[in-house]
DNA sequence: CTACTAAGATACCGATTGGTATCTTTGGGC
DNA sequence: GCCCAAAGATACCAATCGGTATCTTAGTAG
């Protein structure tokens, strides 16, 4: 019946749910022990404050959101590939999103912006490590011949962040999602005109 | 020295950076009060509850974006340097910033998203002026010859909208505008491509 | 079976939340 | 100069906030 390390997960997850839909500041800890079923004593056994309780959300969706872009990118043998993967990834992200309430990522970082130092350099983690798997995923195209030699990695890896962010936060608005399919349709005509 | 008028605007305004800069849910009115120096009792006789404070504060943080958004643009005769001055705009968004807390659009949309459809509503209002005006541009830079013909305005100025955006948020969280200056030529570059 | 430790529940804390009822003050019309 | 409605100040409300001290219970080592 007891069982730490599921209450522990099961804390993490459920509280990810809240805070990427209804926020990190507007969820309480007493909505977290209605969704959870477990008590304040319980939280407070695992997480030292509810700031570490939010952090640990982020990272935890993270990794997850990790987990699934892995599983779709790396079964794909080259660099014009694996980006498509990528874009396909983020295809349906609004009317079918991998995470519900948007982006874990967006969402940190314009809430903690001037407020949570903590959560902050969470967010500022998440976007070095995606960026830099993409600017990886460029860099190896470049390496094998797939990709045009000179490539600016960096810019097109920032170019590709920063569009499908955006277009997510206009599609969320909308309720559709029109405004990404636009932008990964322009992606994948750049993409095509840097593939050799 | 009692001046209804000056009062309203007055908190709206000292309210809009408390909301722009900590969110809107984690300002308090007591904090609004504090910034203000008025009381509870002026501020709830002037708004009926914070949500509609909230909504106006975002409205008015809006018509000033778009007043010096205008102050740059009217003045430029073509659409091509109309768009630039959009461009110009942004450039310097994360260090010199037209508004402290980063851009009330993408502030707005992410906090109310799931939880208060009255802001999102607004925010919603705002981004489709803000895409209004670009297509605008683009649509009369085609009718005077100055933007090739056939060029898909909404489609460009999703683009525009959604990888500024973007980049604003990676910059503010990286404390930089190397990302957004990354977009901007980028903009101009696909900008070049569609100038006759 | 017992004893002990850690997991989790319960009950409470002071501070703060958005909001309101009531009071005082101010300035313009007469 | 008086009066009165509107502007704003004061004092309070119940509810909720994050957090903690304390108690009970469950699993495990011996």
């Amino acid at each position: 019946m007891r069982n730490p390390e599921y209450t522990k997960n099961r804390i993490l997850q459920r509280s990810a749910v809240l805070f990427n839909t209804r926020g990190y500041q507007a969820t309480s800890v007493s909505d977290i022990t209605d969704a959870t079923g477990f008590t304040k004593g319980a939280i407070y056994r695992h997480f030292k404050n509810k700031e570490e309780l939010e952090r640990q959300s982020l990272a935890a969706m993270a990794e997850s959101m990790y987990a699934k872009m892995r599983a779709v990118v790396k079964p794909e043998p080259t660099a014009g590939r694996k980006l498509r993967a990528i874009f396909g990834f983020f295809e349906s992200y609004v009317t079918d999103p991998p995470f519900k309430g948007g982006c874990p990522l967006m969402n940190a970082a314009i809430e903690s912006d001037d407020a949570s130092p903590v959560l902050k350099r969470e967010a500022l983690k998440i976007l070095d490590t995606l960026r830099g798997s993409i600017i990886k995923i460029i860099e190896n195209g470049m390496k094998h011949k797939q990709i045009k030699q000179g490539v600016n990695a960096e810019f097109y890896a920032t170019l590709i962040i920063a569009s499908l962010e955006g277009a997510i936060m206009m599609g969320r608005l909308q309720g559709d999602n029109n405004d990404i399919r636009r932008v990964l349709k322009h992606l994948t005509a750049q993409l095509e005109e840097i593939e050799l």
